[in-house]
DNA sequence: AATGAATGAGTCTTCATTCAT
DNA sequence: AATGAATGAAGACTCATTCAT
């Protein structure tokens, strides 16, 4: 693992500035004056960490993309070998996903509310990263018989992938992040499994 | 119902190719020169209509929020007696919202890709609407037996938002619309419905 | 004398609308549409009385250089045969110079604040007229040996209006105007022919 | 005394191109281009050093009120111990004023014709210190015996600076401006002393 | 490497004026 | 004669970016 230098630590400053920034005031409203504000340097030198103010944005972007990923990347999709473990496995994505809120207080604002404006093309791409790694998840549901066999993998992935966004979105302004959270992992998972509908009888 | 007048149509016209120009270049890249070119209009004339670059973004915004709305509040909440009239209801706003798309082409692109730029408190506002609608569903299921008696509500009916969302953004994005639109509804109800889990076996 | 038609009332009531809006908001900030919502016209009505803004505000100007001018002009230069005549003369000037404010409320304000803005030149000439005028009433004075013969009489009379001017201006702002005036027609009457020097002795 | 940094010089620079432009074209009529041009400088640089137009001219205004006050404020209205230090001391100060023209060519008609413009408040608050400062001086006067003791301190303060701007103002167009400077001091020194009337015969 | 003074392209917005009705 | 919809010239102001120090 190198060694991170000076200009290294410097260009994560710089980066981790203007990620508040984006968040704080929108990329359009934001200056780069705030950002190098923020960090007490002159905005000259900001330009010899990025190459102008889209560039950080799209950093910041890649960035964000890969945080919101990382709990999902931390599982292996083919992994589970019985029910419960899959179910386990759905569950803890979502504890990680959440817990974003407290590691990286800025990152899911600027995802939600300022990824499109930087970059609707970029973020569509993640979006659909996202969601053919799901695929994967539930293809190995269905191969283990957790899932029914008759599913639209695809659809349904992105399906589950809009129910995670709103999630998160909603933490993203609920009083009670905590609360929000714990309500939207139940109702979430139980929602993806068994659906609304009452359970069979007969 | 009154005949709109000459300025009614005149302001409308405007709202139209402002919608039109928000969608294709963004609310932050576009200028009133481009919505008064596309019209042919001197660009003095769009502030006879509309207060500012703002003012318009917000009633283009409204005009959307509240047609995307529109296929919901079509329905009445408490109207299916049966689980089939139930599941016809929730296929018949899907494919209305879907419709959307042929109506006015540009309102779900500036709905998803500008909403938030143009005034994010007010788009959360209106998902808040929508998602509270929804629940007046929900509870109806509920009460007539269509539905488990032990959901999250409120939960449940902004993770059914997000997947709407999520597939109204897809369908934006997809080169087969109609096909995408099929899809998602067959896969959409399913997954509200009876969830990924496989039928209980007895 | 030529009954005014209905044209010429229609535009003398342009003209006292256009002095109060120029006067109450100054003439850069003053704007077509102020005069015409004044009067209950449209605006375009304007323009059949009036070549254009610049033009209005020239006659709104010359009129109130011709009330200004009007308690001057209303006094003969040669008239005074005593010395309390002539003295007589110059309080009545003064007095109805001051009456301006009760006759014309906005003439005053429109003099002092707007009309240089107006036309500086313009009134400068109105200026040098007023000037001239007394220094009718100055050589009058010197003639019937009521003033000393040594008078500088051009830059005398320019100093005399220059307290007037004065004068009048601080009524303008003068929370009691009938005090004011008192007081500047007793002290201004005194500095003018007196000084401010003690009596000679001797 | 603090040297004047880059900045400070950078400063008054664009504040003395300002004056000249305000004085030359007017406030309204000037724009920021015209005054960047002068210097030759981008207009982006202006608002490095002013806020807005409207900040600038009040700063030239706010010098202007400071020079025009300057020779008076040289005087110490106190400080005459005999009658002919007195009249000396208004020589003096009216000489300094006209010797602005020299030093400051624009400063005056800026006073004169802009001022008003610019901020009528303000310069109606500069004329009230003026003329407080004026009756300091005619306090003295009357204590020491120079001038009658019945004067209306206020209203002759103020009456004799209506003479000063009515005799700045005309040397601001006099083709002449040494000889009109002469006849004012020798016509409004005696006319403030002595007035037009003829000296008591014993 | 760091700085911040200078720059000017780009945009919104106002409002006097015109003219078809 | 009256109207007010339409126009576009004009100008203030912002801010990302450059570059000399």
């Amino acid at each position: 693992m190198a060694v991170p230098d000076r200009t290294q630590l410097r260009r994560d400053e710089i980066l981790d500035a203007a990620e508040r920034v984006f968040a704080d005031k929108g990329y359009h409203e934001a200056g780069i004056a705030d950002i190098a504000a923020l960090l007490g340097i002159g905005h000259g030198t900001f330009y010899r960490y990025f190459k102008n103010k889209h560039d950080i944005a799209e950093t910041v972007l890649d960035r964000a993309i890969g945080r919101f990923a990382a709990p999902a990347l931390a599982e292996d999709p083919e992994a589970a070998a019985t029910i419960d473990e899959y179910r386990e496995q759905v569950e803890r994505m979502l504890t990680n996903m959440f817990a974003l809120f407290d590691d990286h207080p800025h990152v899911m604002r600027f995802f939600h509310e300022e990824s499109v404006g930087v970059d609707a093309e970029r973020m569509a791409t993640a979006l659909d990263a996202y969601a053919q790694f799901g695929e994967r998840f539930l293809r190995n549901g269905i191969e283990k018989g957790f899932l029914r066999d008759d599913l639209d993998v695809e659809v349904v992935s992105q399906a589950l992938l809009g129910m995670i966004l709103e999630g998160t979105r909603r933490a993203l302004r609920a009083p009670d992040v905590a609360a929000t959270r714990a309500r939207w992992i139940a109702a979430g998972t139980a929602l993806m499994f068994e659906g609304v509908a009452p359970p069979a009888r007969d």
